[in-house]
Order: structure tokens, then sequence, then C-alpha cells
DNA sequence: GAATTTTGCGCAAACCTTTGCATAGCAAAA
DNA sequence: TTTTGCTATGCAAAGGTTTGCGCAAAATTC
């Protein structure tokens, strides 16, 4: 029973003077009497005026509304680039729509769709894993609308980008990992059509090449998602290699923490026989045992600057195309999960 | 730099016919020639004319929006709350808008409030760990805007709920370290304005004096949040005491992680020294070592059954004040981080 | 051929707000 | 007295869509 919110013509009535009147005296706008406004002012509290942001979006053609499409929201890495956002976007007095497309493309583009029908302004974006085209995108932003692309990129589709050093932060890791004494180094890869798989990936294939290590095929281990069931399956994989690793760098903590399970499952110990290493560094990687290693990001960072830039697009009434490209550094954390780095290698 | 939208009327002008003949094609209305239908159908197609959301919303009065307000997202609770919501409300073609509250009462109260400006059509709230008077709610209520309350109940607040069956959850767990053996139960508490935590300890009160156990004071530890940072404080202030516990239940898995780190440190074993039984039973929480006890809650299908009972509000075009008032029932997990149930008790 | 029904479409209002332009009243300047 | 200028307000359009009502032309019935 949706009771009926009094608008400004209600007090233009009950004052008996038109809806411009009231309509600038609410804005104090200064061809106004003092006198009417106060009248206004007093009745609209009465009446508990409160302006209908549809009516103002249609007249305006804006929204103060944001689009957030990720994956999914119940992984620690986007909720807390959600809170960047969040953070950044509220002062500005913007609101956010949050999507979620459950790795899913056509559900990316459904989303699109439906979000673009004048409901936002603009959009965050972080493709799904089975997105190889871009069309839905290209489609949108011809319309007028301004997208920044955070953490997956989106090869050929150009665009203000955000995104992390992810060949960076798995050299880091993997280049520790062979100088803590690893010869033989695993690793658990991402959904293959990710950028940020194929990134981490090429840093593991550079850090190893760049300490003469030979790569063999068979231990890299490829997986769909990012839970801990892959990590075990893949763990287990390379555990029934005839020459199994002695460490694994995993493309992501929950991965790592599934592995974990399957080697002490079958009696090793980590990180004496097997290190491991993680990347997002999600809180509770610390409180493990032993405690995960990890390539922290600066995922609320990402949110942050994320927003700040495409809030910047809005601001401007022409197509910058100028698109800016942030590339942000992670960082290795190490803890329990690997061996120390030996003595005559810290600085 | 916004590119126009094709409108109706575009339509409307480039076939000299009228906006509502345009209008009425495109619903298919009976009235309209099959001839001019499909010369509007195929020109909308060509101009790629998508319908103008916030004019439709405007006109009916309706948003098919709804409002989510969470106390946070990053935390696993809460993100799998909204994916059954997201799934249930997807179908019926209802939009989100999700909103964190950060746990404060004003930043609760502003968002009912930005909200409530003609956005959405009802609204989802789980109300922060600060919010002790329901005024706004009330508002809200008053304004026509149905409202369903999940997890965290609002007492003396009348409305449409759907909550957890904490004491349940609570009694059964601390019923159980009893039967095991424990002798000296602790209990790390929640917030204490939250109905959950309120429960929860209550389940746990029950269930030592139905096992004719004595209470202790001191060893009930009251937490402010929900981190593992929180169990870690009370874990050593439970271990400080002269006597401490054989036992703790904790409000959340979060925080009985805090607690089993703790505990390590100080060289005590787990579950032979100590017992730990945690609350949520998160995705990481079999995979600690060891493995922890938790009482698994329903939360998706709070997601969902929300989301549903808001849409039959929705729906009717009266207040139904037969508010449904739904409890979920929780189930306890045993794994390693409490002992193994006497087989006498065994059914 | 006249009366009636059917078919196909347009008009205008409604949703709520903002804003450029017009205007009316009035005082001051010429 | 006329002109100018200012103050305070109103009109109407615009934003895009739906829908009740009305109307004309065509088709049907007698």
């Amino acid at each position: 029973m949706k009771k009926r919110h009094s608008t400004i013509t209600d007090i233009a009535k009950a004052l008996n003077i038109s809806a411009s009147t009231v309509s600038r005296a609410l804005h104090d706008n200064p061809s106004i009497s003092l006198e009417t406004k106060n009248k206004v002012l007093s009745l609209a509290k009465e009446l508990n005026y409160q302006p209908n942001m549809l009516a103002l979006s249609l007249l305006k053609k804006k929204t103060k509304t944001i689009g957030v499409i990720v994956p999914e929201i119940t992984s620690y890495f986007f909720a807390m680039v959600i809170n960047g956002v969040q953070d950044m976007v509220d002062e500005a007095g913007y609101k956010l729509i949050i999507s979620q497309s459950n790795e899913s493309f056509e559900e990316e583009e459904k989303l699109i769709e439906t979000l673009s029908l004048g409901r936002v302004d603009g959009f965050l974006i972080s493709t799904s894993s089975n997105t190889m085209t871009y069309g839905h995108l290209e489609k949108l932003r011809s319309s007028g609308i301004p997208i920044v692309v955070f953490d997956r990129d989106c090869p050929g589709f150009d665009a203000d980008k955000v995104l992390v050093a992810d060949f960076d932060g798995a050299y880091q890791a993997v280049d520790y990992l062979v100088k803590t004494g690893c010869k033989s180094l695993a690793h658990i890869a991402g959904p293959a059509n990710l950028t940020t798989s194929q990134h981490r990936k090429a840093g593991y294939l550079k850090a190893l090449s760049d300490n003469n290590l030979a790569i063999r095929e068979e231990l890299i281990q490829t997986v769909d998602g990012f839970t801990s069931e892959f990590g075990e399956e893949a763990a287990k994989a390379l555990l029934d290699l005839p020459y199994p690793p002695d460490a694994i760098f995993a493309i992501n903590d929950a991965v790592a923490i599934g592995a974990m399970a399957v080697i002490f499952e079958r009696g090793l110990r980590i990180p004496e026989d097997i290190s491991i290493v993680g990347f997002d560094d999600e809180p509770y990687s610390k409180y493990f045992h032993p405690s995960l290693s990890s390539v922290w990001q600066p995922v609320y960072d990402m949110g942050m600057l994320s927003a700040k830039i495409l809030m910047n697009q809005l601001d401007k009434d022409f197509d910058d195309v100028n698109y800016r490209y942030e590339v942000l550094k992670p960082e290795l954390v190490i803890r329990e999960s690997s061996k120390p780095l030996p003595d005559f290698y810290k600085v």
C-alpha cells in the first residue's frame, strides 16, 4: 500500500503558488522572496517532502548510480574491491548497483543490457572467465557510457583500466622459491582465458628460465575455478607424478589451501617436502598451519582508483579517449609455508 | 559524450505515426494492424531501441529494484546471503542495490534515506551492530515501502523476518562439547547488542545448566567485532585465567580461528587440551589444522527466502500486516577441533 | 442506402522536476 | 509622463512512456 510521497506540486497547491516557485524556493534561488521561501520550507518539512530522484534522473539524464559487475561477490578479493569503490564513491553521492556474472559470459551480457537501460551512468567491470569477446562492451561504450575495466584485462578493448602487475607478483614468488632451494617448481594455473592467469603463468615461466631451470609441462596444472576443491584436484595430479614437485605456486590462496590439504593427507611436510605460495593474501591465510606465504595485492586501492577514474570520466561531457592504464604493484608476503631465504640473499 | 538513445518518439516521427501507436505496437496490442506492427518492430530493431527504464519507473511508480543493506560485504556470511537473494530475484526481473552500513547506525540511516527517494521498491535489511532504535525503519515502512529483516532481529519492530535459530545452534554445539568430556567451557560472545549474539549466548548458558555445569562469568568473553583479531585477544584473556577453559565456543569461525592461533602459540593442543567450535561453517573452516568444528547456517536459503517474502509483499497492493516470522535451522558440523562423541551417545 | 459495428490510430494526461523566457507590479530615473 | 530596471512569480516545455477515451474510416448488417 504505497502511500504517495508528497511532491512539489502538493506544496504549490497548498500555498497557492506555482511549482516552479516551490522548486526555486527549495533551491534557495535568489529571485524568490524570503517570505515565500520560508513558507515553502516549513511546509516542505511538515509534509516530509523528498525530491523524486526518478523524475530528476529523467530530466537530467543522470542517475548518479554506477554499475559494478564482478564475477562473484563471495570471494574476498572482489568484496574488498567493492569496498574500495564504495568508499570512494560515497562522498560524491553516487550509488552502486552491484551485480554478479557468476563467471558466465551470457549473464554478463544480460546484466550490461539491463543496467544500461537508463539506470547507471557508468560501469566498473571485471569480466567473467568465459568472456572472450568484447562486443558487448564496445556497444556499451559506443552508446556513450564510460567504462572502467579492473583486475581482468580485456585485450583489444580500449578503455580505462586498473590492473595488477600479475607477472611481477608471480615472478617474485617463483624467484623466491628458487632461491630457497626448490628445484622442481609446479604451478597451479588459473582459467586459461584470464589475463591474470596468463600473466602469472608467464611470470612463473620467466622466473624459471631466468634461474636456468628447465620448464616441465607436466608441472603446470590448469584449473577452471578459484575454489579449494580445484586446488585439491590439481595437487593430487601433481603428487601422482613420477617426479613430484618440491614447490607449488598456486593461482590464489584458496587453491593453495586445497593443495595443502592434499599434501598433508599424503603425509608430506610443508615446507620441508613441498613449499607453497599462494596469491591474494586473504585474511585467513596467515592463520593456516603452516601460515601461507602469498602475494598480496592492493585490492582496496584498486577499487578506489577505478572508481575515481570512472567518476572523472563522468564529470567530463566528452569522450576522453586518452584512456588511463594503471598497473598496481603486488607484494610477496613470506610466511611458514615456504622456506626462509638463505642468509646470503638477504640485503 | 552521452549519445542519445533512440526513443519511441523517434520511431513515431520516422514512421509518421503517434508515439502511442508505437508503444502499443511494441507491446503487441491487438488494436494495432499487423502492417504497422511490423514496420515499428523492424525500425525499432534497426535503431536499437531500448525502453527508458527511468521514464517507466516514474510512470509506474515501481523501480523493479530492491535495496539490500548489510553491515558488510566482505564476510562470507553476508556475501552468501546476497547470492541467495540475487538468484531468487533475478528471475522476477528485479535488480539489486547493495549497500554496506559498515556496522554504523548513522550510515545505515543515511542509506535508507537516500535509497528510499524513489529508487527502490523494497528493502532487505540486516541492521548494524550499533543499531538500537528502529525509528528509521518505522518511518520507512510507514511511507509504504515493504521491509524484510534478516539474520539480525529488531525486537519491537514488526516486519517480515527471516532468522536463524541461533539459540538452538549454540545449544547443540555446547551440549556436544559437554558430552565429549569438556568440563570448563568458555564462550567468546559477539557484540552485545545483536540478537544473534544474545541468542547464542543464551543457548550456551542453557546447555551448561541443563548439563548441571556451573556458569563462570569469567569464561565469557565478549568481543566487539567478527574478525580473527578479536578472537586472538579473547583467547589470550581466557588462557591467562587461573583456571583456563578446556573448550571454547566462539561466536563465529573467524573468531575461532584467531583463538586457535593463540592456543597454538601457547603450546597447547587442539582438541586434546582445548576443544573449539565456531559458528558459520565458512568454506575455509574445513581446511584448517585441525579442521574446525562449526555450526552451519542455511545462509543461501536465508537470502532466497527473504527475497521471496519481499517480492510477495511487493506484489500485493495493500499492507499485509500478517508478518511472517521464519526461523531456519542451523546444524552442528563436527570436525577435528573438537573431540569425538563417546560411543554410548551415538544413536 | 442507412445504421451499426469493427478496426486502427491519435490526443492528452499523468508521473515529477527543472529552467528559459515572459510578465506583472512597482519604483526610480529621465 | 514615459522609459528603464528590478523583483517576484508563472507558463510551458522537456525528459520517455503508457493508457483511457474519442474519432474517423472501413466493413458489416439490415
